[in-house]
DNA sequence: TTAAGCATACATACTGGTTGGTATGTTTAA
DNA sequence: TTAAACATACCAACCAGTATGTATGCTTAA
Protein backbone atom coordinates (compact mmCIF):
# COMPACT_ATOMS: atom_id res chain seq x y z
CA UNK A 1 0.00 0.00 0.00
CA UNK A 2 2.90 2.59 0.53
CA UNK A 3 3.76 3.92 -2.11
CA UNK A 4 6.36 6.36 -0.76
CA UNK A 5 4.27 9.65 0.16
CA UNK A 6 1.72 8.40 2.48
CA UNK A 7 3.08 5.89 5.24
CA UNK A 8 0.42 4.51 7.55
CA UNK A 9 2.92 4.05 10.43
CA UNK A 10 6.33 5.94 11.42
CA UNK A 11 7.22 4.60 14.61
CA UNK A 12 10.67 7.05 15.09
CA UNK A 13 8.50 9.97 13.75
CA UNK A 14 5.80 9.23 15.92
CA UNK A 15 8.34 8.83 18.78
CA UNK A 16 9.72 12.28 17.98
CA UNK A 17 6.67 13.83 17.36
CA UNK A 18 6.05 12.73 21.10
CA UNK A 19 9.32 14.13 22.53
CA UNK A 20 8.84 17.67 21.05
CA UNK A 21 5.72 17.57 22.18
CA UNK A 22 6.66 16.39 25.86
CA UNK A 23 9.52 19.48 25.58
CA UNK A 24 6.92 22.16 24.58
CA UNK A 25 4.68 21.09 27.34
CA UNK A 26 7.66 20.64 30.19
CA UNK A 27 9.10 23.85 29.37
CA UNK A 28 5.73 25.71 29.65
CA UNK A 29 4.53 23.93 32.92
CA UNK A 30 7.09 21.81 33.97
CA UNK A 31 7.88 18.15 34.32
CA UNK A 32 5.54 17.59 37.18
CA UNK A 33 2.18 19.29 35.86
CA UNK A 34 3.12 18.43 32.26
CA UNK A 35 -0.36 16.73 31.13
CA UNK A 36 0.09 13.38 29.21
CA UNK A 37 -3.57 14.46 27.69
CA UNK A 38 -2.18 17.93 26.25
CA UNK A 39 0.67 15.96 24.74
CA UNK A 40 -1.71 13.53 23.14
CA UNK A 41 -3.72 16.05 22.16
CA UNK A 42 -1.38 17.87 20.41
CA UNK A 43 0.58 14.99 18.38
CA UNK A 44 -2.90 13.34 17.65
CA UNK A 45 -1.40 10.48 19.06
CA UNK A 46 -3.12 8.40 21.44
CA UNK A 47 -2.47 6.71 24.91
CA UNK A 48 -1.34 3.04 23.98
CA UNK A 49 0.76 4.67 20.90
CA UNK A 50 2.67 7.07 24.10
CA UNK A 51 3.05 3.72 26.10
CA UNK A 52 4.19 1.65 23.41
CA UNK A 53 7.27 4.11 22.50
CA UNK A 54 7.65 5.51 26.68
CA UNK A 55 7.53 2.51 29.72
CA UNK A 56 6.37 5.60 31.65
CA UNK A 57 6.02 9.63 32.01
CA UNK A 58 9.17 9.71 33.90
CA UNK A 59 10.97 7.86 31.28
CA UNK A 60 9.68 9.80 28.94
CA UNK A 61 10.86 12.97 30.46
CA UNK A 62 14.12 11.48 30.63
CA UNK A 63 14.39 11.20 27.35
CA UNK A 64 13.69 14.81 26.68
CA UNK A 65 16.50 15.35 28.42
CA UNK A 66 19.12 13.38 26.55
CA UNK A 67 17.85 13.26 23.20
CA UNK A 68 16.50 16.97 22.94
CA UNK A 69 17.94 18.87 25.46
CA UNK A 70 21.26 17.83 26.18
CA UNK A 71 22.13 17.96 22.22
CA UNK A 72 20.72 21.40 22.34
CA UNK A 73 23.02 22.62 25.18
CA UNK A 74 25.74 21.03 22.74
CA UNK A 75 25.51 22.84 19.86
CA UNK A 76 24.73 26.02 21.09
CA UNK A 77 27.54 26.32 24.38
CA UNK A 78 29.78 24.02 23.43
CA UNK A 79 30.46 23.12 20.35
CA UNK A 80 31.36 26.95 19.61
CA UNK A 81 33.56 26.57 22.49
CA UNK A 82 35.20 23.41 21.12
CA UNK A 83 36.17 24.88 17.92
CA UNK A 84 37.40 27.80 19.03
CA UNK A 85 40.44 29.74 17.92
CA UNK A 86 40.48 32.34 20.53
CA UNK A 87 38.81 31.69 23.75
CA UNK A 88 37.29 35.02 24.55
CA UNK A 89 36.39 35.88 21.25
CA UNK A 90 34.25 32.78 21.44
CA UNK A 91 33.11 33.42 24.59
CA UNK A 92 31.93 36.74 23.46
CA UNK A 93 30.39 35.74 20.19
CA UNK A 94 28.51 32.55 22.09
CA UNK A 95 26.77 35.02 24.20
CA UNK A 96 25.72 37.82 21.67
CA UNK A 97 24.62 34.50 19.22
CA UNK A 98 22.80 33.74 22.10
CA UNK A 99 21.15 37.25 22.80
CA UNK A 100 20.25 37.41 19.00
CA UNK A 101 18.33 34.10 18.38
CA UNK A 102 15.94 34.87 21.76
CA UNK A 103 12.66 36.03 21.26
CA UNK A 104 9.81 37.10 23.05
CA UNK A 105 8.45 33.35 23.42
CA UNK A 106 11.77 31.92 24.04
CA UNK A 107 12.64 34.23 27.26
CA UNK A 108 9.41 34.26 28.62
CA UNK A 109 9.89 29.90 28.71
CA UNK A 110 13.82 30.71 30.39
CA UNK A 111 16.44 27.85 29.91
CA UNK A 112 14.78 24.67 29.47
CA UNK A 113 18.11 23.00 31.10
CA UNK A 114 17.64 25.43 34.15
CA UNK A 115 14.01 24.98 34.65
CA UNK A 116 14.18 21.40 34.30
CA UNK A 117 17.43 21.38 36.95
CA UNK A 118 14.98 23.66 39.50
CA UNK A 119 12.17 21.99 39.63
CA UNK A 120 13.31 17.99 39.63
CA UNK A 121 16.74 18.22 41.04
CA UNK A 122 15.15 18.34 44.73
CA UNK A 123 12.90 15.31 44.02
CA UNK A 124 14.22 12.50 41.37
CA UNK A 125 17.62 11.94 41.00
CA UNK A 126 17.63 10.38 38.14
CA UNK A 127 16.76 13.85 36.40
CA UNK A 128 19.18 15.42 38.68
CA UNK A 129 22.41 13.14 37.55
CA UNK A 130 21.27 13.69 33.64
CA UNK A 131 21.12 17.59 34.13
CA UNK A 132 24.58 17.87 36.51
CA UNK A 133 25.96 15.66 33.80
CA UNK A 134 25.31 18.46 31.14
CA UNK A 135 26.39 21.55 33.11
CA UNK A 136 29.59 19.57 33.97
CA UNK A 137 30.22 19.31 29.92
CA UNK A 138 29.61 23.12 29.57
CA UNK A 139 31.33 24.11 32.20
CA UNK A 140 34.67 21.82 31.84
CA UNK A 141 34.54 22.97 28.14
CA UNK A 142 35.29 26.73 28.73
CA UNK A 143 37.44 25.63 31.75
CA UNK A 144 39.93 23.40 29.41
CA UNK A 145 39.41 26.43 26.88
CA UNK A 146 40.50 29.14 29.30
CA UNK A 147 43.76 26.40 29.89
CA UNK A 148 44.43 26.43 26.45
CA UNK A 149 44.18 30.09 26.31
CA UNK A 150 46.75 30.38 29.65
CA UNK A 151 49.39 28.06 27.54
CA UNK A 152 49.27 30.07 24.47
CA UNK A 153 49.75 33.22 26.84
CA UNK A 154 46.27 34.73 25.93
CA UNK A 155 44.51 34.46 28.93
CA UNK A 156 45.92 36.12 32.59
CA UNK A 157 47.80 33.23 34.56
CA UNK A 158 46.19 34.40 37.72
CA UNK A 159 43.05 33.67 37.06
CA UNK A 160 41.52 30.10 37.79
CA UNK A 161 39.66 28.55 34.67
CA UNK A 162 37.51 26.26 36.65
CA UNK A 163 36.18 28.89 38.98
CA UNK A 164 35.92 31.33 36.25
CA UNK A 165 34.02 28.73 33.65
CA UNK A 166 31.56 28.14 37.26
CA UNK A 167 31.25 31.93 37.76
CA UNK A 168 30.41 32.33 33.47
CA UNK A 169 28.27 29.70 33.22
CA UNK A 170 26.11 30.59 36.43
CA UNK A 171 26.04 34.24 35.14
CA UNK A 172 24.42 33.46 31.87
CA UNK A 173 21.54 30.89 33.68
CA UNK A 174 21.30 33.70 36.16
CA UNK A 175 20.44 36.06 33.57
CA UNK A 176 18.02 33.82 31.39
CA UNK A 177 16.44 33.20 34.69
CA UNK A 178 16.04 37.35 35.49
CA UNK A 179 14.99 37.87 31.86
CA UNK A 180 11.97 35.04 32.03
CA UNK A 181 10.58 36.59 35.28
CA UNK A 182 10.84 39.87 33.58
CA UNK A 183 9.63 38.82 30.43
CA UNK A 184 11.92 41.27 29.19
CA UNK A 185 14.97 40.75 26.54
CA UNK A 186 16.58 43.84 27.67
CA UNK A 187 17.00 42.35 30.78
CA UNK A 188 18.79 39.69 29.52
CA UNK A 189 21.09 42.04 26.98
CA UNK A 190 21.76 44.29 29.90
CA UNK A 191 22.11 41.20 32.63
CA UNK A 192 24.86 39.84 30.04
CA UNK A 193 26.62 43.19 28.90
CA UNK A 194 28.36 42.93 32.88
CA UNK A 195 29.64 39.45 31.63
CA UNK A 196 31.21 40.01 28.27
CA UNK A 197 33.06 42.92 29.88
CA UNK A 198 34.18 40.74 33.20
CA UNK A 199 35.34 38.31 29.98
CA UNK A 200 36.99 40.71 28.28
CA UNK A 201 39.30 41.59 31.31
CA UNK A 202 40.55 37.86 31.43
CA UNK A 203 42.45 38.84 28.01
CA UNK A 204 46.50 39.53 29.25
CA UNK B 1 -11.99 28.05 80.81
CA UNK B 2 -8.51 30.03 79.64
CA UNK B 3 -6.04 29.86 82.01
CA UNK B 4 -3.36 31.81 80.31
CA UNK B 5 -1.56 28.34 79.18
CA UNK B 6 -3.70 26.36 77.41
CA UNK B 7 -5.14 28.48 74.76
CA UNK B 8 -7.51 26.27 72.16
CA UNK B 9 -7.67 28.85 69.56
CA UNK B 10 -4.92 31.08 68.08
CA UNK B 11 -6.15 32.22 64.66
CA UNK B 12 -2.93 34.09 64.03
CA UNK B 13 -0.68 31.21 65.10
CA UNK B 14 -2.76 28.61 62.84
CA UNK B 15 -2.13 30.86 60.15
CA UNK B 16 1.02 31.44 60.27
CA UNK B 17 1.83 27.71 60.78
CA UNK B 18 -0.42 27.11 57.49
CA UNK B 19 2.49 29.75 55.80
CA UNK B 20 5.62 28.26 57.24
CA UNK B 21 4.42 24.70 56.14
CA UNK B 22 3.39 25.98 52.69
CA UNK B 23 6.95 27.46 52.35
CA UNK B 24 8.57 23.90 52.98
CA UNK B 25 6.39 22.30 50.64
CA UNK B 26 6.38 25.02 47.64
CA UNK B 27 10.22 25.01 48.30
CA UNK B 28 10.50 21.19 48.05
CA UNK B 29 7.49 20.28 45.17
CA UNK B 30 6.95 23.24 43.86
CA UNK B 31 3.84 25.23 44.21
CA UNK B 32 1.52 23.40 41.69
CA UNK B 33 2.79 19.96 43.03
CA UNK B 34 2.53 21.30 46.72
CA UNK B 35 -0.25 19.17 48.52
CA UNK B 36 -2.55 20.73 50.68
CA UNK B 37 -2.60 17.29 51.86
CA UNK B 38 1.19 17.25 53.21
CA UNK B 39 0.28 20.91 54.56
CA UNK B 40 -2.11 19.93 56.70
CA UNK B 41 -0.79 16.72 57.74
CA UNK B 42 2.64 18.54 58.78
CA UNK B 43 0.22 21.29 60.44
CA UNK B 44 -2.40 19.22 62.10
CA UNK B 45 -4.95 21.83 60.70
CA UNK B 46 -7.97 21.09 59.25
CA UNK B 47 -8.73 21.34 55.52
CA UNK B 48 -11.52 23.65 56.73
CA UNK B 49 -9.65 26.07 58.78
CA UNK B 50 -7.50 25.96 55.97
CA UNK B 51 -10.04 27.62 54.23
CA UNK B 52 -11.24 29.85 56.76
CA UNK B 53 -7.62 31.30 56.93
CA UNK B 54 -6.86 31.37 52.65
CA UNK B 55 -9.61 31.62 49.89
CA UNK B 56 -7.74 29.42 47.27
CA UNK B 57 -4.07 27.38 47.17
CA UNK B 58 -3.03 30.36 45.09
CA UNK B 59 -4.29 32.96 47.51
CA UNK B 60 -2.11 31.12 49.85
CA UNK B 61 0.82 30.88 47.58
CA UNK B 62 0.76 34.63 47.12
CA UNK B 63 0.64 35.08 50.78
CA UNK B 64 3.95 32.95 51.40
CA UNK B 65 5.55 35.17 48.74
CA UNK B 66 4.22 38.64 50.31
CA UNK B 67 5.05 37.40 53.98
CA UNK B 68 7.51 34.94 53.95
CA UNK B 69 9.54 35.41 50.81
CA UNK B 70 9.36 39.03 50.92
CA UNK B 71 10.77 40.09 54.09
CA UNK B 72 13.51 37.31 53.62
CA UNK B 73 14.96 38.87 51.06
CA UNK B 74 14.64 42.24 52.54
CA UNK B 75 16.56 41.06 55.13
CA UNK B 76 18.99 38.88 53.93
CA UNK B 77 19.79 41.06 50.43
CA UNK B 78 18.19 44.73 50.84
CA UNK B 79 18.72 45.80 54.01
CA UNK B 80 22.57 45.19 54.71
CA UNK B 81 22.84 47.03 51.54
CA UNK B 82 20.74 50.06 52.35
CA UNK B 83 23.16 50.31 55.73
CA UNK B 84 26.00 50.42 54.10
CA UNK B 85 28.74 52.91 54.66
CA UNK B 86 31.17 51.16 51.93
CA UNK B 87 29.43 49.41 49.39
CA UNK B 88 32.26 46.96 48.15
CA UNK B 89 32.64 46.07 51.14
CA UNK B 90 28.77 45.61 51.86
CA UNK B 91 28.32 43.12 48.98
CA UNK B 92 31.04 41.46 49.64
CA UNK B 93 30.23 41.00 52.92
CA UNK B 94 26.58 39.78 51.98
CA UNK B 95 27.77 37.27 49.62
CA UNK B 96 30.41 35.79 51.95
CA UNK B 97 27.41 35.70 55.15
CA UNK B 98 25.54 33.85 52.23
CA UNK B 99 27.60 31.39 51.59
CA UNK B 100 28.31 30.71 55.66
CA UNK B 101 24.85 30.09 56.39
CA UNK B 102 24.23 27.87 53.65
CA UNK B 103 23.64 24.23 55.36
CA UNK B 104 23.43 21.03 52.95
CA UNK B 105 19.69 21.60 52.89
CA UNK B 106 19.59 24.88 52.01
CA UNK B 107 22.19 24.34 49.13
CA UNK B 108 19.70 21.26 47.93
CA UNK B 109 16.55 23.65 47.87
CA UNK B 110 18.21 26.63 46.31
CA UNK B 111 16.56 30.04 46.20
CA UNK B 112 12.88 29.93 47.11
CA UNK B 113 12.70 33.20 45.17
CA UNK B 114 14.00 31.84 41.98
CA UNK B 115 12.11 28.40 42.57
CA UNK B 116 9.10 29.96 41.82
CA UNK B 117 9.68 32.64 39.60
CA UNK B 118 11.29 29.81 37.19
CA UNK B 119 7.94 27.73 37.60
CA UNK B 120 5.47 30.13 37.82
CA UNK B 121 6.79 33.01 35.70
CA UNK B 122 5.31 31.28 32.97
CA UNK B 123 1.69 30.63 34.31
CA UNK B 124 0.60 33.13 36.65
CA UNK B 125 0.59 36.68 36.51
CA UNK B 126 0.34 37.57 40.23
CA UNK B 127 2.85 35.34 41.22
CA UNK B 128 5.24 36.78 38.28
CA UNK B 129 4.50 40.43 39.48
CA UNK B 130 4.85 39.84 42.92
CA UNK B 131 8.42 38.20 42.25
CA UNK B 132 9.53 41.05 39.93
CA UNK B 133 8.67 43.23 42.54
CA UNK B 134 11.24 42.19 45.00
CA UNK B 135 13.81 41.44 42.24
CA UNK B 136 13.55 45.02 41.21
CA UNK B 137 14.05 46.16 45.06
CA UNK B 138 16.77 43.56 45.40
CA UNK B 139 18.68 44.99 42.14
CA UNK B 140 17.69 48.82 42.17
CA UNK B 141 18.87 49.09 45.79
CA UNK B 142 22.06 47.47 44.80
CA UNK B 143 22.46 50.21 41.97
CA UNK B 144 21.70 53.23 44.22
CA UNK B 145 24.44 51.84 46.69
CA UNK B 146 27.14 51.63 43.19
CA UNK B 147 25.59 55.32 42.26
CA UNK B 148 26.39 56.29 46.05
CA UNK B 149 29.77 54.89 45.45
CA UNK B 150 30.50 56.39 42.20
CA UNK B 151 29.69 60.10 44.27
CA UNK B 152 31.59 59.47 47.00
CA UNK B 153 34.20 58.68 44.53
CA UNK B 154 34.72 54.75 45.49
CA UNK B 155 33.92 53.32 42.72
CA UNK B 156 34.98 53.74 38.99
CA UNK B 157 32.82 55.94 36.97
CA UNK B 158 32.84 54.42 33.63
CA UNK B 159 30.62 51.53 34.95
CA UNK B 160 26.65 51.14 34.67
CA UNK B 161 25.16 50.75 38.40
CA UNK B 162 22.38 49.33 36.73
CA UNK B 163 23.79 47.00 34.73
CA UNK B 164 26.47 46.14 37.14
CA UNK B 165 23.58 45.45 39.83
CA UNK B 166 21.73 43.07 36.88
CA UNK B 167 25.15 41.43 36.69
CA UNK B 168 25.40 40.88 40.40
CA UNK B 169 21.90 39.85 41.05
CA UNK B 170 22.11 36.94 37.81
CA UNK B 171 25.49 35.69 39.35
CA UNK B 172 23.78 35.32 42.50
CA UNK B 173 20.74 33.52 41.35
CA UNK B 174 22.96 31.49 38.94
CA UNK B 175 25.44 30.05 41.47
CA UNK B 176 22.18 29.35 43.46
CA UNK B 177 20.67 27.16 41.36
CA UNK B 178 24.35 25.75 39.95
CA UNK B 179 25.06 24.65 43.66
CA UNK B 180 21.53 23.00 43.88
CA UNK B 181 21.85 20.96 40.94
CA UNK B 182 24.93 19.53 42.09
CA UNK B 183 23.97 19.57 46.18
CA UNK B 184 27.41 20.24 46.86
CA UNK B 185 28.08 24.10 48.75
CA UNK B 186 31.70 24.16 47.14
CA UNK B 187 29.86 24.57 43.77
CA UNK B 188 28.38 27.78 45.41
CA UNK B 189 31.51 29.11 46.78
CA UNK B 190 33.57 28.65 43.74
CA UNK B 191 31.12 29.81 41.59
CA UNK B 192 30.74 33.24 43.73
CA UNK B 193 33.99 33.69 44.25
CA UNK B 194 34.47 34.71 40.34
CA UNK B 195 31.86 37.38 41.32
CA UNK B 196 33.71 38.62 44.39
CA UNK B 197 36.94 39.08 42.72
CA UNK B 198 34.70 40.91 39.97
CA UNK B 199 33.17 43.00 42.69
CA UNK B 200 36.41 44.48 44.21
CA UNK B 201 37.00 45.34 40.48
CA UNK B 202 35.00 48.03 40.90
CA UNK B 203 36.83 49.86 43.33
CA UNK B 204 37.85 53.46 41.86
C1' DT C 1 -23.48 39.93 86.74
C1' DT C 2 -24.97 37.02 83.56
C1' DA C 3 -27.07 34.98 79.77
C1' DA C 4 -28.46 35.47 75.07
C1' DG C 5 -26.77 36.37 70.56
C1' DC C 6 -23.48 35.96 67.12
C1' DA C 7 -19.30 36.02 64.34
C1' DT C 8 -14.99 33.81 64.18
C1' DA C 9 -12.56 29.59 64.06
C1' DC C 10 -12.46 25.36 63.15
C1' DA C 11 -14.05 20.06 61.76
C1' DT C 12 -16.01 16.33 58.71
C1' DA C 13 -17.59 14.37 54.77
C1' DC C 14 -18.15 14.62 50.27
C1' DT C 15 -17.74 15.90 45.07
C1' DG C 16 -16.43 16.43 40.28
C1' DG C 17 -12.56 16.42 37.64
C1' DT C 18 -7.98 15.05 36.38
C1' DT C 19 -4.05 12.28 36.68
C1' DG C 20 -0.76 8.54 35.18
C1' DG C 21 -1.17 4.00 34.12
C1' DT C 22 -3.18 -0.57 32.32
C1' DA C 23 -5.84 -4.30 30.12
C1' DT C 24 -7.27 -5.72 26.01
C1' DG C 25 -8.15 -5.44 21.38
C1' DT C 26 -7.05 -4.24 16.38
C1' DT C 27 -4.28 -2.89 12.50
C1' DT C 28 -0.16 -2.80 9.82
C1' DA C 29 3.91 -4.31 7.52
C1' DA C 30 7.84 -7.23 7.08
C1' DT D 1 2.57 -15.63 10.35
C1' DT D 2 4.22 -12.78 13.69
C1' DA D 3 5.77 -8.98 16.13
C1' DA D 4 5.62 -4.22 16.20
C1' DA D 5 2.64 -0.27 16.26
C1' DC D 6 -1.06 1.56 17.49
C1' DA D 7 -6.33 2.27 19.49
C1' DT D 8 -10.09 2.20 23.07
C1' DA D 9 -11.94 1.78 27.32
C1' DC D 10 -11.28 1.66 31.74
C1' DC D 11 -9.31 2.27 36.69
C1' DA D 12 -7.78 3.63 41.25
C1' DA D 13 -5.65 7.51 43.37
C1' DC D 14 -5.36 12.04 44.08
C1' DC D 15 -6.49 16.76 43.58
C1' DA D 16 -8.48 21.39 45.01
C1' DG D 17 -12.55 22.92 46.56
C1' DT D 18 -17.27 22.96 48.98
C1' DA D 19 -21.36 22.09 51.80
C1' DT D 20 -22.62 21.72 56.12
C1' DG D 21 -22.14 21.36 60.81
C1' DT D 22 -20.07 22.43 65.48
C1' DA D 23 -17.36 24.67 69.02
C1' DT D 24 -15.44 28.74 70.94
C1' DG D 25 -15.20 33.18 72.94
C1' DC D 26 -16.31 38.07 72.62
C1' DT D 27 -20.14 41.53 72.62
C1' DT D 28 -24.16 43.37 74.26
C1' DA D 29 -28.06 44.19 76.77
C1' DA D 30 -31.23 43.23 80.56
Amino acid sequence: MSNGVVVNRNPDKTRLALLDAAFAEINQHGFQAASLKNILNETKVTKGALYHHFPSKLEMGYAVVDELIKPGVYNIWVKPIEDADNIIDALVNMIDQYIVCRDNNSICLGCPLNNLAQEMSPIDEGFRERINAIFELWRTTIANGLKNGQKKGEIKQNISPDATAFFIVAAIEGATSLAKNAKSIDVLKISLQGLKEHIQTLLK
